[in-house]
DNA sequence: AGCACGCCGACT
DNA sequence: GTCGGCGTGCTC
């Protein structure tokens, strides 16, 4: 009998992160399972809170008196054994609370929101009767006054009122107003000849609901518009009694009203073929392989997943495929629900929460059993999956940066070796660490060297922006650029430039006294934006009017240095200004849906340039765009971080293959400082191998990973000398468990050192093989958390891909 | 996190 | 002697 259970309470602290027991009311002994959302009592309040069954059975281990569980949320577990399982695992190798892992692994309505009331329950009370006067029940954020909230306690002394907690579900499926016969079909069949022969419509609808015999309950909408009336008929039989309301749950569909033309598998080249394959043997083996497709651009790796899915469906299986966030257009949706109609349920960040809950449902009833979504999609509830696929494997966004810090190919990894079911990466430009494994035969290396249009790459020109500023005056574009892109316009054809760099300038400086001026809450220098006349902190959002006058010196000499894409749009409004330029960047596509209108305005040819930040450089296809142009190339290859070569090839690469992609021809121009710099050089010649060889040399003198893996301590605090202190304890903690092979960088303040207010000193491991290091970690944590809630904070970051 | 307990100074 | 300030420690 399932008299207890074990339950992670929404207690996000390090000393509630373990399971609680709890006594189960008979009534419900009989329901509960492992997976369940439930609510108990928790602490000496006992304040009501959102929990996960994660265990049931029949003896308490806990020796003290157990508290009964308050109720069962689901009636259904929302968490089964895998994805329980995988929680654990998750909060094990992240060092995240296991209740955080839950909760990122399913809808975010599925979190509880809490509040809490006060109740009142003597209402002789006279104190009572003042605060309350003809309320029974007010919200505690009532009492916000220092006066209020002595009040509060002095009627709580009284024992005149009670805190009530609440625990309010946010996951509700949307409802509509639906119908259903309140008449058996012979009762209904005898009122047409009762009805006067005024009532046309009425007899309609009749008429309908006999010849049809429509599957009842139906929306009424729905009901009205087959039966040709308008709702208000609809409405008039339920009065007459035929019909009854009844209220019907529907699914949020993102694509209602969206035509997806049925799409048929592409004929492959034998690249292609022998890849499908390759994944398909493994598949029908139910075998736990990883494979790396290496596809330079164009050779057609998405064909290779469809057919690749379509093949284990017929098999009855699931597939799941990632793609990073930005490259999940409209147009890509398309593509898979062309291919795979309603069976394909989509997961990203622009649905909206009930959206996304219910598309998570309609998988989990297995009403789906294709997913295609961003990061957190991989963990979708799927049964079965019998593949799973992550394009661009290389994209960093795939990893969270926040708890829990998971990549999700780790996550791939494990379902994939859970299912016993092969897992694809695909990139053009995979990242080191898995082009590694490939060549060590962990993962099988799939290569697709052919474009399927059988089209060569584009010529890549690369300009010494060093030559090119003796030979004009200050420009962000080079002679020959200036020349391509005139030409593009006068022959109507598109151009997409690529700048890293948001904004208007980089920073603004006095020519008098060297002043720049400065976010107040971070170390960095403000980014003037035009388009709100205003300076901007990057960083936490701080926002400053425009200075005029130095505020140092008090000298009108302040000047912009550095460019960004709102610079660049001027200029290029100078120089071609009969050129329509559409800008994208983090500030013109904030809002909801910003970034796909600027995308289609660009395809239907209402611009002849796209300029923008990186955003513009992943998985869009133009086939009108002839000209990529990159302004700066340098941006990332100065940073202080070992990837940024392999960063700016990745960059490069991809945004090169945008360039002539049907039948026109295609032109790169990357424009530079470091125009002999291996990224750059190599990536003119697409040369991934090359690259992949030449950066792995540079990481095995270096000491870097693919070759050591890294793990990334940050303390912070308002206080730097605490922040600093704390580091420096850490390394001295950590220095005699570590063997000799370890290396250890820093403690070092960030390169932001200081963000929102609070200081930041970091160091970083780098390590092979140290047994002993997990339990430390573990144990800095605890010990950390246990001395206080306002220390200073310890972050822990696995195989961190920023290191500045 | 959020609540109670407990120990200290300032007040009725 | 009591009220309420905040530091400390626990939550099945």
């Amino acid at each position: 009998m399932a008299e207890f259970v074990k339950v992670i309470v929404d207690v996000p602290t390090l000393q509630t992160n373990r399971p609680y027991d709890y006594a189960v009311p008979p009534a419900l002994q009989d329901q509960v399972m492992p997976g369940m959302r439930v609510v108990v009592p928790f602490g000496k309040g006992n304040r009501a809170v959102q929990g996960f069954i994660v265990a049931v059975f029949d003896q308490a281990d806990y020796q003290g008196k157990l508290k009964t569980l308050l109720r069962l949320t689901d009636l259904t577990p929302v968490l089964n054994p895998e994805l329980l399982a995988l929680g654990q695992w998750l909060s094990d190798t992240t060092f995240a609370f296991q209740i955080s892992c839950f909760q990122t692994m399913l809808p975010s309505l599925m979190r509880a929101s809490y509040s809490k009331n006060v109740v009142l329950v003597a209402p002789e009370n006279p104190l009572a009767q003042q605060v309350f006067q003809q309320a029974t029940v007010l919200p505690y954020e009532h009492f916000k006054t220092p006066e209020q909230q002595h009040q509060l306690g002095q009627l709580q002394r009284q024992q005149a009122i009670q805190i009530q907690y609440q625990v309010k579900q946010r996951d509700h499926a949307k409802t509509v107003q639906g119908v259903q016969l309140a008449q058996s079909y012979a009762q209904l069949a005898t009122l047409p000849a009762q009805l006067g022969g005024r009532a046309k419509k009425q007899q309609q609808l009749l008429a309908y609901l006999l010849d049809q015999r429509p599957t009842l309950p139906q929306p009424i909408t729905a009901v009205a518009q087959q039966a040709g009336v308008s709702r208000a008929v609809v409405n008039a039989a339920i009065e007459k009694g035929w019909l009854t309301a009844t209220t019907i749950a529907e699914y949020r569909d993102p694509t209602a009203g969206e035509q997806i033309t049925r799409t048929q598998p592409l004929t492959l080249t034998s690249e292609q073929q022998t890849a499908v394959q390759q994944i398909l043997v493994a598949a029908q083996a139910h075998e736990n392989r990883t494979f790396l497709i290496e596809g330079v651009t164009g050779s057609g790796k998405t064909e290779v997943y469809l057919q690749s899915i379509a093949a284990v469906l017929q098999q009855q299986q699931t597939a799941l495929m990632l793609v990073p966030e930005i490259a999940l257009t409209p147009q890509m949706v398309k593509r898979v629900k062309g291919r795979f109609g309603s069976k394909v349920a989509i997961l990203h960040s622009g649905l909206s929460n009930g959206e996304k809950y219910d598309e998570w449902q309609r998988i989990e009833r297995q009403e789906a059993d294709v997913v295609v979504g961003a990061r957190s999609a991989i963990f979708a509830p799927l049964h079965h999956i019998g593949l799973i696929i992550m394009d661009e494997e290389h994209e960093s966004s795939y990893k969270q940066d926040e708890m829990p810090r998971y990549h999700a190919r780790d996550v791939a990894q494990w379902r994939s070796a859970y299912h016993h079911c092969p897992l694809i990466l695909g990139s053009a430009t995979p990242s080191l660490e898995s082009r590694a494994r490939a060549q060590k035969k962990v993962y099988q290396l799939i290569r697709l060297t052919q474009r399927a249009n059988q089209r060569p790459l584009p010529p890549v020109t690369v300009i010494d922006m060093k030559q090119e500023l003796k030979k004009t005056q200050e420009s962000n574009f080079s002679a020959p650029l200036l020349a391509a892109l005139r030409q593009r316009v006068i022959h109507h054809e598109q151009s997409v430039l690529l700048l890293n760099r948001r904004g208007f300038s980089a920073f603004v400086m006095c020519r008098d006294c060297g002043f720049v001026l400065k976010c107040p809450n971070c170390d960095i220098s403000l980014t003037l934006h035009m388009a709100t006349h205003s300076m901007k902190c990057h960083y936490c959002g701080h926002e400053e009017a425009i200075p005029k006058i130095c505020p140092n010196c008090h000298q009108r000499k302040i000047r912009y240095y550095g460019t960004g894409t709102e610079k660049v749009e001027a200029e290029l409004q100078q120089c071609l200004p009969e050129a329509r330029v559409i800008r994208m960047d983090v500030d013109t596509t904030r809002r909801k849906g910003a970034h796909e209108r600027l995308l289609s305005a660009f395809g239907r040819h209402e611009g002849d340039i796209l300029l923008g930040t990186q955003m513009i450089a992943k998985g869009l296809d133009f086939p009108d765009v002839t000209l990529v142009g990159v302004l700066n190339a340098d941006t990332s290859l100065g940073l202080p971080d070992f990837r940024a070569s392999e960063r700016t090839f990745q960059l490069l690469t991809q945004v090169s293959g945008r360039a002539g992609r049907a039948d026109k021809p295609g032109e790169v121009i990357i424009q530079t400082y470091n125009p002999e710099h291996y990224a750059i050089r190599l990536a003119r010649q697409h040369d991934y191998e090359g690259f992949y060889r030449r950066e792995m040399t540079l990481r095995h003198q270096g000491q870097y990973p693919p070759y050591y893996f890294t793990i990334k301590l940050t303390t912070s605090d308002e206080d730097e000398t605490v922040a600093a202190k704390k580091i420096f304890e850490l390394q001295q903690t950590l220095k005699p468990v570590l063997s000799d092979q370890a290396i250890m960088l820093g403690p070092t303040p960030r390169a932001i050192a200081r963000m929102k207010r609070r200081y930041y000193y970091q160091l970083v491991i780098k390590y092979r093989h140290e047994p002993r290091l997990m339990q430390t970690l573990t144990a800095i944590l605890q010990q950390n958390q246990a001395s206080g809630s306002k220390a200073v904070q310890v972050m822990i970051d696995r195989e961190p891909l920023n290191f500045i």
